[in-house]
DNA sequence: TCAGAAATAGTGATCGTTCACTATTTGAAG
DNA sequence: CTTCAAATAGTGAACGATCACTATTTCTGA
């Protein structure tokens, strides 16, 4: 369908007042909050406001208030669904009475900044959620500092909500495997822009060393099929590991393939886990032990400080666990040598 | 990082004026078009721009022009990705001078029809491009038309760009399983809420009709991975196909995990197909045949058809095709018995 | 019944920009 | 030098709401 109705103008504050027998600042009264008015002027505004069908200029308001409350979401392309976390965001917006735009922008850091910076400098939106990492000290250009930005995923010398980044479950799936008996262990990172795959990639490297485990080495990928099936290809026989732990299910996918190439059995020779609990992927031959994460929560916590930095509103975070842990076929105790 | 700078309010285009010894309306004028402006004039305005750190403030200039630059998509959530559609969607709405938001509403075709005429009440959005169903019959609602609406997914008493719901590639595959020797099909079919899902069905139908096959049934699905797994488990054994044509991709995984359950392998036994090239289905094993869908340039078109009915501008068509099929190992010929 | 307070309603300015005019300067021809 | 058109610049209103006041009506209690 494409549809362009009536050219007929909306009406105004001024014509509903008119029709209501009211002043316009009555009308203005009745649609902020319809108290302090009595129920008859009440109720011919009603009248009036349904017969003209009026509903009022945003914009208008917008350039009185200097309110715009309207936020912006910064999305990074191709890495992964955002469509669970904008969802979670946007439900928490709207909450606190914002609405919000998402904005994808493609190309590196550098790219991403510039573009962050150029919203805020229209004064459109009042604030903005960086789903996607920006550079440090953008914050310093954001010119007449009207909007605040909020960044999920950090860069190393920030601290801040991090919910993204937390690796956690990397430890408790590397805990678990080391109690079926696994001591070589293997790590395909996701691209290190991202603060998750960094926290992941420490937590690796950490949970190693704590445990006293044998690292077959980290690998630095770009979170695509590619890169865990390279990784694998890539070993050298002697130094198979008996744990793979890639970095999201992607990833895990390209490992499990270059497994089996190489004759391997999953889980039998080694046992491969993901991220991200990929629909897809649970209905992999083996299906994949991965962790499933609650986007629509992390999203919801994220733009709570957004809404809480702006309007100082305090809204209810994310109820349900963030991410936990799914247990598998592609994992199982190490094959007696 | 979360950040407040400088209360400082912003300058206004008088404050420029006053700066560069010009009227506001000269600067106005630089404002919109450099031309037409003595180049001393010129400089002094480029000066005090810089030096004041101005930019425009666009709420107040969408005010005054009626026009905010500003079109919504409404997006599905949970279905499948939208993150690269929206990005071939904005960036056609970048070249023709309007930025994007996105919404994305969970719920029903109804609560989505619901949201859209809210959005399109506030007068905030130039027009609205619906990448999910809505309800027919929208546009009558729509209050005093300076909205337009496209929607890129069709009900079926509508005709419009309909390449969301091009089905061509499902006609090829199955014209290459038959000349591969396949004769008994089963198709696992989408939400057909979808016009895409309907799509696929009625080409399915029609092309067994056409080419002579044997059906072993359709199953009404609604994408998701048990709907594929399901679907197949339930099949009785003496009607077992031997080409399995699901949805997309995820039903697909299903699909095969329950073949394999079932004790048959694939391809050896049946071939499976899916839909939209998941990364992690071309790893499977077997690696996926699917069907490459180039979301960015769907979106892009899906765009154009907007920005044409607002500004009458015509923009480039997506270059690269549309929608090809990506033959790997999950589809051979058929066993000999 | 009436003063004074409380509740309700109205008036005009204002937000920052562009539009529709009008005014001034410039330049080329006669 | 004039003259007149073209080029350039300025003035004030307008977009549609809300804000800060002021004005009017209604209520309360003596």
């Amino acid at each position: 369908m494409t549809e362009r109705s009536t050219e007929s103008r909306r009406p105004t504050i001024k014509e509903v007042a008119r029709l209501a027998g009211v002043s316009h600042q009555t009308v203005s009264r009745y649609l902020r909050s319809r108290s302090g008015l009595k129920p008859a002027t009440l109720a011919s505004i009603d009248a009036a406001v349904s017969e003209l069908n009026y509903r009022p200029n945003l914009v208008a308001r917008s350039m009185r208030t200097r309110r715009t409350g309207r936020l912006a979401i910064l999305l990074p392309t191709m890495v992964f669904n955002p469509a669970r976390m904008l969802h979670g965001a946007t439900e928490a917006a709207h909450e606190a009475g914002f609405t919000v735009e998402a904005i994808s922008v493609v190309g590196d850091t550098a790219a991403r900044t510039e573009r962050m910076l150029e919203i805020a400098g229209t004064g459109q939106v009042e604030g903005i959620l960086a789903l996607a990492p920006i550079a440090p000290g953008a914050e310093d250009h954001l010119p007449h500092g009207e909007t605040i930005v909020v960044a999920a995923d950090f860069d190393d010398q920030m601290r801040g909500i991090g919910e993204l980044a937390d690796a956690a479950p990397l430890v408790e799936i590397m805990e678990g495997l080391a109690a079926l008996g696994h001591h070589r262990f293997f790590h395909v990172a996701g691209n290190l822009q991202f603060a998750s795959a960094r926290a992941r990639k420490a937590a690796y490297l950490e949970t190693v060393e704590r445990l006293g485990l044998e690292s077959a080495g980290v690998v630095d990928g770009d979170w695509s099929g590619r890169s865990g099936y390279d990784a694998v290809r890539s070993l050298p026989d002697e130094a198979m590991p008996t744990a793979v732990i890639a970095a999201n299910d992607v990833v895990a996918a390209g490992a499990i393939r270059a497994l089996i190439e190489r004759g391997l059995d999953v889980p039998g020779d080694a046992s491969v886990t993901g991220w991200d609990n990929n629909e897809a992927c649970e209905y992999l031959p083996p299906s994949l032990t991965s962790v499933e994460v609650n986007l629509e929560g992390l999203g919801r916590n994220a733009m709570l400080s957004l809404v809480k930095a702006i309007s100082g509103r305090e809204l209810e975070p994310a109820s349900r666990p963030l991410q936990h842990v799914v247990w598998r076929e592609s994992t199982g105790p190490t094959a007696p040598r």
